[in-house]
This record gives structure tokens, sequence and C-alpha cells, in this order.
DNA sequence: TCATAACGAAACGGAACGTTTCGTTATGGA
DNA sequence: TCCATAACGAAACGTTCCGTTTCGTTATGA
């Protein structure tokens, strides 16, 4: 199976064993691509590492850290470049996510994220606080650019953003991101609508 | 504190306890009230219920089912008639959907619900395929009449009902039902917009 | 040279899982 | 009236995971 021989990274001395830290992520990486959220424990992670569970909880504080972590460095360079026609750069810019989300395990840890925030309450603050506005910047300004354009109405940017991230946040908790693929263009259309 | 004296709610015999089945929904609900989903345990609603685990697992197959059990019963009649007016009739549902989701436990046994489903995948299958399409069926008939009326395309009722759905989720899923409430009546307008 | 600190392994106590065993209780058909 | 049937609560089972502690080993860097 998946049975390598025994890694063997002892102490490299008083610091941190990159090595370690690299066999950690990747071991999260694969439970989650393979087991999903339910089979995600430190323990698994732990075995499948090769690592011992306090060198885990070392240098993270818990599973929603290590997730968070797993996620960033998953994160593709997936950017969103503002043209003329908003509706067109929130379609393509959820298309090259979907696609993310589907072609590597980061679909699964995101809604293990999201799952964590639902028993953890420091996860959902930091969900709230730190990680979901860095991963919207780049649709913030999407819709920034729309505002500066007169497109749309300023005051509407918090309503469209959370029709955006729950648009998204369904498909993907719902395991339905290839069949809602069809209905990108449309909702897009709904929430880059000029105000009437 | 809340110790009631010992229930002693013996087999009334070769049949259901109908007691039993109340006393272990109205302690899922306590512990959903006042600890979470993090609280939430077969053990701890057990206890708290003074019933055995096996009398839980006789009658519901696991959390999910218990959860889902949960919500169906505290679910109040909230109705959703058509009007004229598909934005005003989804922004009424909606308030009324998010005082009952933020007055009873109800909020935290949907997400409990929501973060169960990502870790089981037979959960997800029911939320998907019996949960959901029961619980939309109001919002359904809103855009079915608004499609009746001409006022929005057949096709995009899709789209449309995911972009309400995540919307809400969203919300609730973040803790965000009370600051979003003023958000309501734009996102709804754009929802139910005609199209272009 | 040597205090320092990270490493993996192993074990800890505690909690929850889902199941089994048990003695008790009452039903409903024979 | 008798008795097979089945639900009840209690307790305990073995397993898994939690987050932590202890331990001997390894190599740094002052």
């Amino acid at each position: 199976m998946t049975a390598e021989p025994p890694p063997r990274r002892a102490s490299i001395g008083a610091r941190r064993n990159p090595a370690s830290q690299a066999a950690i992520l990747a071991a999260a990486r694969a439970v989650l691509a393979e087991e999903g959220y339910a089979g995600f424990s430190i323990d698994a992670v732990s075995r499948r590492a090769g690592a011992g569970k306090p060198t885990i909880y070392r240098w993270w504080k818990n599973r929603a850290d290590l997730l968070m972590e797993v996620y960033a460095a998953e994160k593709a360079g997936i950017r969103a470049v503002p043209s003329e026609d908003l509706a067109r750069d929130l379609a393509d810019y959820t298309a090259a996510l979907w696609s993310f989300w589907c072609g590597t395990p980061s679909g699964r840890t995101f809604r293990a994220l999201l799952a964590e925030a639902q028993s953890d309450p420091d996860a959902l603050a930091v969900l709230r606080e730190k990680f979901l506005p860095d991963r919207l910047q780049d649709v913030r300004g999407l819709f920034a650019a729309a505002v500066a354009r007169g497109d749309i109405p300023a005051g509407e940017v918090e309503a469209r953003l959370a029709l955006y991230i729950g648009f998204n946040w369904f498909h993907v908790l719902t395991d339905q991101l290839d069949i809602g693929l069809a209905s990108i263009p449309a909702a897009m259309r709904l929430i880059a609508a000029p105000a009437r």
C-alpha cells in the first residue's frame, strides 16, 4: 500500500526541522484527500507523517490551525484582475476557484475548515477575522472596481459579497461543484446587476 | 442547577415509550442550546435525558438522524405564500427564518447538521435529497409564482435558489444573522431581479 | 564544551464512539 | 391466565481520538 519505509527524521538540533513540517503538511493533505474530514485526526496525520504528536502540537495550536496552513500551502496563484465587466470577472474567478477545489484536496480542506468552525469558537473567529478577509481580497477588488466605474452602488457591496460567498459555500458544502458549474454565469449576472 | 430528580421511565411494554422519545428530543435541544455542536454527543444527550444509549440507537441511526428530528420538531409554522412581489416575499420569509434561527436552538441545530454532513456521507446524502427539498418547498413556491407571472425566466430558478440558500448559509454558519439583517432586502432584490 | 531545544516513541487520563449484556417492566396473542 | 416478545435504563465493553507528559536521542550555536 502506501507504506513508505520509516522516514527517520530525528532532531536536527535546537531548531525546527523543515522536513518534519513538510511531511506533516503532506500527510494532512493526503489524509484529507483519501479519507475526507471524517478521517482527519491528529493521530492519523501523525502516524502517516511518521511524526510525533508533540511535534504537531508544538507548531500548530489545533486542527483548524493545521487545516488553514494546509489550505494556504495548496492555494494556487488564483488571481482576479478586474476588467470592465463585473459579471464576467466573477464568473471567471469562480470557475477557476471551483476547478482548484475539485482538482486538489483543497475543496475537502475548505469543507473541513467550515465544519471545524462550527464546533470550535476560536476557529470561527479566526475564519471570520483573518482567513476569510484574506481570501476575499481579490473579489473585493473586483467589486471595488465596479463601484469605481459606477456600475453598482457602494452601499450594496456587502450584500452582493454575501451572495457571492454563499453561492460558493452552498455548492462546495453539498458537494455539487460539478453540477452547479452551468449556473455560474446566471448567478454572477444577478450578483453584478446594476441597481435599478 | 438543571438537575431534575431521576425521571424513572422504565419500559411500558413491548412498544416504544413516547415519554422517552420526548425526553431524548428535549435533552438534545437543551444540549445544543447550552453547549452548541461541540457539546452535542450521544453520551451527553443520554445522560441529560436519563435514557440509555441503546434506547437512542434503537430509534435513531446516528447523530445526523437525531439532529434532523430535533430540527423538524422545532420548526415552527413558518409559511410563505406568494404575493405579487418576489423580492418582498423572499425578504419576509428570510426575516422570519432568521428570527426562528435566533430565537430557538434551531440555528445551532442547523449549523450542527451542516457540519455533520461534512464528515458523514450518508448525512450529506439525506441532507441533499430529503431534508433540503422538504425545507425549500415554500421558497420554490415563491419562485414558481414569479415564473408564472413572467417576472423571472424559468431557466434561472436553480441559480437564484442557490444564491438564496447560500446567502442564508453564509450568515448562519458565520454566526452573523444579526449583523446581516440589514442586507436582506438588497440581497433579495438582486435574487428577484427580472431578466434584462 | 555544553546548555538548549526539537525530534520520535510511548504512554498517560479523559471523553465519546457504537455495541453488548443484564435484570426489569409491561404488552398482547395463545 | 400464561408467556413469548420487546422496549426500558444501567453498566460495561473495546476502540479511537483528544491534548499532554515523559523519555532518550540528536545536533545546534554561543
